[in-house]
DNA sequence: TTAAACTTTCAAAACTTATTGAAAGTTTAT
DNA sequence: ATAAACTTTCAATAAGTTTTGAAAGTTTAA
C-alpha cells in the first residue's frame, strides 16, 4: 500500500472508531492527522488536509488541547500557531482514560453511592432488586476506577506485564 | 431518598452514561428499567414507564436482545411477551465487552495490521512517523484485545483479584 | 496609529440519528 | 374462517449534533 493511501485509511479508521466511542469524528481525524505528521501543522494546513472549515478546525483544536492530546507550538519569527500531537501512544491512552474517568466515571460513582443509601422494606422485591443491582454496579465501577487509577500512574511496560500475567 | 425517586435517577444516569459511550440513550434506559425490575415486563409497561412509542420500544428491545442483555419470556396462558434482563453485572460487563470487541476492536485491528505492511523510504520522516504511530497503536490494541479475551473467559472474583494484585 | 495577519465566535444550515404512529403482519382462540 | 390480541415495519418527522463562513476580535510589525 502507498503511504498516501495508508494515511487516508488511518485517518478514516480513527475517525470512525472515535465516533463509535462518543468522540466527535472530526476531532478524532484531526488527532489522527497530527499523530502521523512528523511536523507541527497550522490551522490552515489542517483545514486543507481534511477539507474542513476554519471554525470547525479552530473548535476541534481547542477541544483536543482540552483533552491534553495536542499542544500549540510557536515558531520563532512567525505569527502562526502550529499544533502537534504527543506521539507516545501510552500517554495518549492515559490521557483519554484520565479525562473520561473524570468526566464520566466519577459522576456515575457519585450517583451510585447516593443511590446506595436508599432505605426501604427488605421484604419488598422492588426494593431488594434495586438495591442489589445498584450495589453490584457500584462494586464493579469501583474496581474499574481503581484499575484506571493504577494505569494512570503506571509505565506502559510495567502495566501490561502486570495485567497480562493473568495469563500465566 | 425514596425508592421511586432513586429508580428515576438510576434510569436517567444509566441513559446518560450510555449516550456518552456511544449507546443509544433509550436503549440504556430500557436496560436500566429491566435491571431494577424484579419481574419481567411487557412492551406496554416499558412504553408506559419511559413514555416512549411502541415502535421505539420494539426496536430497542430487539437491539438489547441482539446485545445479549435481555431475554424474552413467555408466561403460560398469556400471549404477551415479557422481557427481563440478566441481573448479573459481571455477565453484563462481559457481554458488552464481547460485542464491542467484535464490532469495533476487531475491525480496527484488521486495518492496523494492513497498515503495518506499508513500505517506504526509511529516511523519509513522513514514513517513519506514520509507521511508528501505527505500530505502537497496533501493539496497544493487541494488549487490550488480549486483556478483554481474558476477561471474557474469567470469573469476576478471579479477574479482579488478578488485576488488582497490581497494587500489592 | 494603522493595517495586515491571524484567531475566535456564533447564528444559521447541513447532516445524522432517534422517535413516532399508523398500517401491515402474525398468532391464537373460538 | 374470523376477529381479537399482539408484534413488527417503515416513511415521515423530530431532535440532536456538527459544520460552515462571515463578522468580530486580537496581536504584531512598521
Amino acid at each position: 500500500m502507498e503511504l498516501a493511501a495508508a494515511k487516508l485509511k488511518f485517518i478514516e479508521a480513527w475517525g470512525k472508531l472515535g465516533s463509535e466511542w462518543g468522540i466527535n469524528r472530526t476531532m478524532a481525524q484531526v488527532h489522527a492527522l497530527l499523530l502521523i505528521s512528523p511536523d507541527a501543522l497550522t490551522t490552515e494546513e489542517i483545514m486543507e488536509s481534511l477539507s474542513i472549515s476554519r471554525g470547525n478546525a479552530n473548535m476541534t483544536l481547542r477541544d483536543l488541547i482540552g483533552w491534553g492530546l495536542i499542544e500549540k507550538q510557536h515558531k520563532a519569527g512567525e505569527r502562526k500557531e502550529y499544533f502537534f500531537a504527543d506521539k507516545d501512544v501510552w500517554n495518549i491512552a492515559r490521557q483519554v482514560a484520565k479525562e473520561r474517568k473524570k468526566r464520566e466515571l466519577e459522576p456515575v460513582l457519585k450517583i451510585l453511592s447516593e443511590l446506595s443509601t436508599v432505605t426501604g422494606d427488605e421484604k419488598d422485591p422492588e426494593f431488594k432488586t434495586f438495591k442489589k443491582s445498584v450495589n453490584d454496579i457500584n462494586k464493579l465501577a469501583i474496581n474499574v476506577d481503581k484499575t484506571l487509577e493504577t494505569m494512570l500512574k503506571a509505565e506502559e511496560s510495567w502495566f501490561w506485564s502486570s495485567v497480562l500475567k493473568v495469563f500465566k
